[in-house]
DNA sequence: GAATGATTTGACCAACTGGTCAAACCAAGG
DNA sequence: CCTTGGTTTGACCAGTTGGTCAAATCATTC
């Protein structure tokens, strides 16, 4: 049983299993995906990876709580001392440089939420709460000091997340239409010259 | 079987059951749906059900076809000799409201993009392609024309697909941080100013 | 109301899936 | 070497799932 000290084995293959986990959960979703295909795609047994994690269950969620903390820290980063427009600017950009670098983990997110979310609801409604309720009142601040134009702040992030993560999780659909073009070539430019001229007072 | 000439029957159980499926299929994915689930949510036996479609199969994409051309009526009606700020105000709001009124729809077709759109690859790449190349075109002319300020014509649709289906697609995410208030009670206002704001010239 | 065709279902099946387990294998230290 | 504890696996199991089928039931029409 992996226990407290882990074993250079153990930690090749725990990370061997999770990067197999991510493609396939995030390409299936939960249910779609089968433990013998993270198995085959980990090159282990289907029986070895259960040595290394109790369930399909474990996991999933092993993936979901990893991905729920560095998916917020842009957010987290955000500085209220900051200049405002330079702050949002950053976060839109490196939001988009997520979707791009970690379309896997987007996806993964993307699935859990459109079936209701209903493994990780608890963290939405308390971790994700409490930092937005946290960062809506520093964007508010902004807009009351007159440095950014006034919109509603929820909805600015909200508007933020699902442009720059539709990159990734609509990444079939938007390749399909773009045809050659790579999407990442104009949408930097398109998402800066949005948030820009709708938050210039 | 169900052939040319459709009983009240076969109407009202053919129409019982999409609606099931839809439910279904919309909260769970394809491969999470089980026919059971929806029999039951359909109020019928599982093997009534595969009287009237021979398949799970059968009865997804019968919903997907259905859905893909009601999903793209919006964009068809962009009238290239309207007012330009208008028909694009126009769309976004259609887009925005058919997310509040048909969240199911709206999820079932996030569910089949998020894992690559097995099943409706070519009508992406061929209907959805030719349709959004037309349009863009027109947005281009509308542009040149300098009735509107110049953006990605391409992105600019993405944007709009993104942030109107994300609150149908990600309502949980959206009401967990929202708490009480309706999401669709700040969001017309939202796309509004956004849309105004980076398209007034 | 008998005949005919549409509709419905209980019982069933084969394939698949998550998970178990005892036995085998292997690496490292003594 | 050989022991010890971590690692790997083939065989297996029980539950689920999509789908079938023959028989029963129902609606309509003549």
């Amino acid at each position: 049983m992996p226990a407290a000290r882990p074993t250079r084995i153990q930690q090749k293959n725990r990370a061997a299993i999770l990067d197999a986990a991510l493609d396939v959960f995030s390409a299936q979703g939960f249910r779609g995906a089968t433990v013998d295909q993270i198995a085959s795609a980990a090159g282990l047994s289907k029986p070895n990876l259960l040595y290394y994690f109790p369930s399909k269950e474990a996991m999933h969620g092993a993936l979901l709580t990893e991905l729920m903390d560095n998916w917020l820290s842009p957010l987290r980063d955000l500085n209220p001392d900051g200049d405002p427009m330079q702050e949002i600017m950053g976060y839109v950009h490196r939001k988009l440089q997520m979707s791009r670098d970690f379309p896997r983990e987007s996806r993964l997110f993307a699935n859990e939420i459109v079936q209701g979310a209903p493994r990780i609801h608890a963290a939405l409604s308390m971790d994700l709460k409490n930092l937005v309720d946290d960062k809506t009142a520093v964007i508010q601040s902004w807009i009351t000091a007159g440095k950014i134009a006034s919109v509603h702040p929820y909805h600015l992030l909200f508007s933020i997340w699902s442009l720059t993560q539709h990159y990734a999780d609509f990444d079939v659909q938007i390749r399909a239409v773009l045809g050659d073009e790579d999407p990442f070539e104009g949408a930097p430019d398109f998402v800066d010259t949005l948030y820009r001229r709708l938050l210039t007072p």
